[in-house]
DNA sequence: CTTGTATATGCGGAAAACCATATATATTAT
DNA sequence: ATAATATATATGGTTTTCCGCATATACAAG
């Protein structure tokens, strides 16, 4: 539901949003790719995750109907989130 | 999905279509009940399971969409279904 | 009252999931 | 080259889930 929200989150955003280990996030995340739930990408020394975008559309629906109607569920999490200083730069990604 | 497409079944209606064992079917309904998806009726020797009306329409609307989108994954267990001659007459509950 | 059918549940063992720790690899910075 | 950061993964042990079997209860039929 994180990386739904924000389209792609690497890690150690996950281990700060969620207060969780490195080793746990990393293979829970495995999990999620391995069945094709999650896409990743490599930059730098991050690896950013997000939601395969070849999955059906029904899919892609009750992702984002969760999302929606269960934003109170985040919020301790977002908080966390935003409140990481160091948050690593995507912006550049490209170019 | 099967009690959400027929409106609501019995133990024993979803042993044939799902061809499990009753303790396994029973147990997994008690699960569904206990966390609110699912109600139960009791009519003669029958429990019939049906959605909880109270779910939030997200809730719903997830479930409906996903059952739509997957027929075909239903084929099997539905047509075990139809083939159960001596299915429950539930129409003997009202009146 | 007895028998048969439908359902629920206790119990014990098998299987699976889970996680902390340790370690390996890649990348970046010094 | 060295150190630091980010991530992945192996390992072993604990916890949880899961299921088959047996049994209990409720109802129906004879």
């Amino acid at each position: 539901m994180l990386i739904e929200r924000e389209g792609e989150l690497c890690v150690c955003e996950l281990m700060k949003a969620l207060g969780e280990s490195q080793p746990k996030i990393s293979r829970h995340l495995a999990q999620l790719r391995q069945c094709e739930l999650l896409l990743d990408r490599k930059q730098g020394q991050w690896v950013y995750y997000r939601i395969n975008p070849v999955l059906p559309n029904w899919a892609k629906s009750v992702l984002h109907q969760t999302n929606e109607a269960n934003k109170a569920f985040l919020k301790e999490n977002l908080a966390n989130l935003s409140r990481m200083g160091d948050r690593p730069n995507r912006a550049a990604s490209c170019c």
